[in-house]
DNA sequence: GAGTGGTCTAGACCACACG
DNA sequence: GTGTGGTCTAGACCACTCA
C-alpha cells in the first residue's frame, strides 16, 4: 500500500534546482543583478552547498550565471555573437581582422599542430600570440604557428622582438596566395596561460577554433584559437546578403 | 627560517591530477583500455573520490576519457571529424544529407525559435526530429522548424504522421529557393531527450548548431541541432579543392 | 549480487576582492 | 577584516550494467 507512483523517475536534486532557479532568473532578476551568496542559497533549497553549485555550474556552462570568486554570483548577458566565418579568404592580419599580435617567439611546435602542418615535428616555427577583443570583451586567445619555411624571406636577425617581430611575419604572409582554409571547432578546456589572458580559470570550458591555411598546396599556417564559452556565440554567417544582427535578447522583468 | 618558497603558486590538485593521468593516458594507455575504477585510483593518488572525479571530469570534457555507469572508464578515441560546413547551400533534406528523419509534430515552437523566425509567436509550426549518425555513432539529435506559412502547400489532412510526415515537409521545402543559410556554434547542455539520443546524460555538454535558412528575404526555416562535445569535432571545410582527412589520430603506446 | 559511476551531505580550509 | 566563490575531505546511498 501506499507504493503508487512514488517518484518514478527520481530527477537528480541538481538538475531540479537548475530549472528552478532558471526560471527564477528569467522572471524575477535582470542582467548584472547578483544572486544571494551559495550558502544562503543551499540553505534556502534545503540542499548541500555542493549540490547547489552543481546546478550553478551547469548554468554558467550554458552562459546564464558569471560567477567571480571574492565578487559573488551574477547574471550574465546573452552571450555575443562572434564571426569566424572563412568567406573572406584572407590571410591573419590583413585589413583589420579583430585580432592584435601581442607577442611572438620561434620555437619548435607542439606535436599535434606538427602534424597538422605536416612539417617535420622539428621545424622551427614563429608562434605569435594573438587577443581578440570584441563588444570590449576579450573574448579569445590565439597561437598562430607560422613554419620558418614559409616565410624565408624572414631571417632571424632583421626581424626585431614581440609586436613588432608578429607585424613583420603576418606582413610576410600577405605576399603568399591564399587558396583556402578549413576550420574545426571542439570543446576544451583553458589553459593556465589563455585562462589568464581571458580572466577566467584554469579549465573553464572553451571553444576551440582550429584553423588551417593553406597555400600552394600545403599548409601554410596553422591557428588554434580559444573562445570564451561561456560568453561567446561563434557566427559562420554564409548568407552573404543577408545579414541579420545577431544579438539575441533574454528577457529580464 | 624554512619559508623559502614553499609552492609560491599552489596549484589544486584536481589540477595536477588532470595533468599526470593525462601523461599517463598517452603513455600507458590503448584506445578502448578500462582504467581502474574510481576508489582505486582516488586511494592511488591520495585523494578524495570527489577530487579525483574532478579531474576525471576535465578529461572527459576534452574527450579524452569517456565513463559510463555500471561498465567503467575507459580511453576515447580521437573525436571524430564532423561536417557541418555551409558551402552546399541547399535545404535540410536534399540528397543524403547524413540525416535521419524520425519523428514530426505541429505545435507552436518555443520563444527563442519564434523570434529567430521572425514569425508572431503563436504560429503553428511543423517540428521535425531527425537524427544524425556518423561513423557508425549517434552524434547529434536536431529539431528542425518549419513555419506553416513556408510551407503553404502541406494542408494538415493529406499528410500521414510520422517519419512520412517529416518527408512531405522537407519535400516542400525543396520547393523554394535557398537565398541563403548562416550558423552558429555555442556551448549548451543536453536536454533530457537529447540526451536520451545521444546516450549521454541530461546536462552533459553539447555543441549547439543553430542554422537559419533564408529564402525570399525572410527566415523560412531554423534548425536547432545537439552534438556530442565529447565526441564530435565540428568542421567547416572551406577550401574547396583541398580535402584532407580530419581524423588526427592521438597515440597509444 | 557484485561492481561501477552518479548523487548527495556536512563539514573544513583556502584564495581572492573590496572596503 | 569580512564575505565571496574555489577546493577538498570522508563518508553515504542510489542507479545502472553485467555476469
Amino acid at each position: 500500500m501506499g507504493t503508487t507512483q512514488l517518484e518514478s523517475v527520481p530527477e537528480p536534486k541538481y538538475w531540479h534546482l537548475k530549472t528552478v532557479i532558471g526560471e527564477a532568473l528569467d522572471s524575477d532578476f535582470a542582467v548584472g543583478e547578483i544572486l544571494p551568496n551559495e550558502r544562503d542559497l543551499a540553505a534556502r533549497f534545503g540542499v548541500a552547498r555542493a549540490t547547489l553549485r552543481q546546478a550553478l555550474e551547469q548554468l554558467e556552462l550554458e552562459g546564464r550565471l558569471q560567477r567571480r570568486r571574492g565578487v559573488g554570483t551574477t547574471v550574465a548577458p546573452p552571450r555575443m555573437g562572434v564571426d569566424v566565418s572563412t568567406t573572406q579568404h584572407s590571410w591573419p592580419g590583413s585589413a583589420q581582422d579583430a585580432w592584435q599580435s601581442v607577442d611572438c617567439a620561434t620555437a619548435v611546435p607542439p606535436a599535434a599542430v606538427a602534424r597538422l602542418l605536416e612539417t617535420g615535428a622539428e621545424e622551427e616555427t614563429h608562434i605569435l600570440r594573438r587577443l581578440r577583443v570584441s563588444h570590449g570583451q576579450q573574448v579569445a586567445a590565439e597561437l598562430l604557428y607560422v613554419p620558418a619555411s614559409t616565410v624565408p624571406e624572414l631571417s632571424a636577425i632583421d626581424a626585431p622582438s614581440g609586436p613588432a617581430r608578429s607585424r613583420a611575419v603576418l606582413r610576410e604572409l600577405q605576399r603568399l596566395d591564399l587558396d583556402g582554409q578549413d576550420r574545426a571547432v571542439e570543446l576544451g578546456s583553458a589553459r593556465a596561460d589563455d585562462a589568464k589572458e581571458l580572466d577566467r580559470l584554469p579549465g573553464s570550458p572553451v571553444l576551440l577554433v582550429t584553423t588551417r591555411y593553406v597555400s600552394e598546396g600545403r599548409t601554410a599556417a596553422v591557428s588554434v584559437a580559444t573562445y570564451r564559452a561561456d560568453t561567446c556565440r561563434l557566427t559562420f554567417g554564409d548568407s552573404g546578403d543577408v545579414e541579420i544582427s545577431h544579438d539575441q535578447e533574454r528577457r529580464a522583468s
